[in-house]
DNA sequence: AAAGTATACCTAGAACTTGTAGGTATGCTT
DNA sequence: AAGCATACCTACAAGTTCTAGGTATACTTT
């Protein structure tokens, strides 16, 4: 049962997201992304399945990552890694991400910016 | 000369951005609304005209927003009042965007969430 | 007078991301 | 045997935004 969690689609921010998670791991397989985001976020943010899989190629395509595969418990899994490029990427597209919503949390303030008092 | 300023898109941002601006002011018209945000992020966000009006369309089609245009110095303006339901709406959208940005910046947070202490 | 710039609206189509909805397969539990 | 979690994948639909045009008025500069 996937209860509808992404109102505000996450457009653009699933490929930053999993850069930033790389960043502080070694690697990471696509299931694994999946739970920590859930976990991360309370089960407020879900990166579907058909969102991720074609992100983490294209990430990978572009160079970012870089893939090797295992099988762990009879299961196959396929790791991701940060290539050099992928580090460097990470940070400027991070660093992006964090701009604009700044720049979102100022329109969305929640204080109108009206020039008369209360009342 | 346009210096592209949105790398990362605003995919679902505009419409909330409209009602957001027009929650604190009786009514905007289009241009008004992309110099408006021009303003409040110092040039950091710039709404496209081709994203602007499909977005204000939509949202009078959806019923929460009203029109009326009139002509101010010999040109035609249209202005966008928010109605009733865009009222509800608007606080809605607004929550709705600033919760899934308070998720986003868990995860982006520059801080990896390692346990080990710095050294 | 012509050209350029700011104001003010619009649309068609491309590009892109994400979601839906399926598919396959293993291991474990009921 | 069925169901669930794990683990990968893809095709297509849906949706938003950007590009790139278009029209028109008012004002300033050349």
């Amino acid at each position: 049962m996937n209860t509808n969690v992404n109102q505000p689609v996450l457009k653009g921010s699933i490929s930053v997201i999993i850069l930033k998670l790389l960043e502080n791991r070694t690697r990471m397989y696509g299931y694994e992304i999946t739970q920590q985001v859930k976990a991360i976020t309370a089960g407020g943010v879900a990166i579907t399945e058909g969102a991720l899989y074609p992100a983490l190629h294209k990430l990978e395509a572009e160079g970012l990552l870089t893939t090797e595969t295992e099988v762990v418990e009879g299961r196959a899994r396929k790791y991701y890694a940060l290539t050099k490029t992928g580090q460097t990427e990470a940070i400027n597209r991070v660093d992006e991400l964090v701009a604009f919503m700044q720049h979102l949390q100022t329109i969305l303030a929640p204080a109108p910016p009206s020039p008369k008092p209360a009342f």
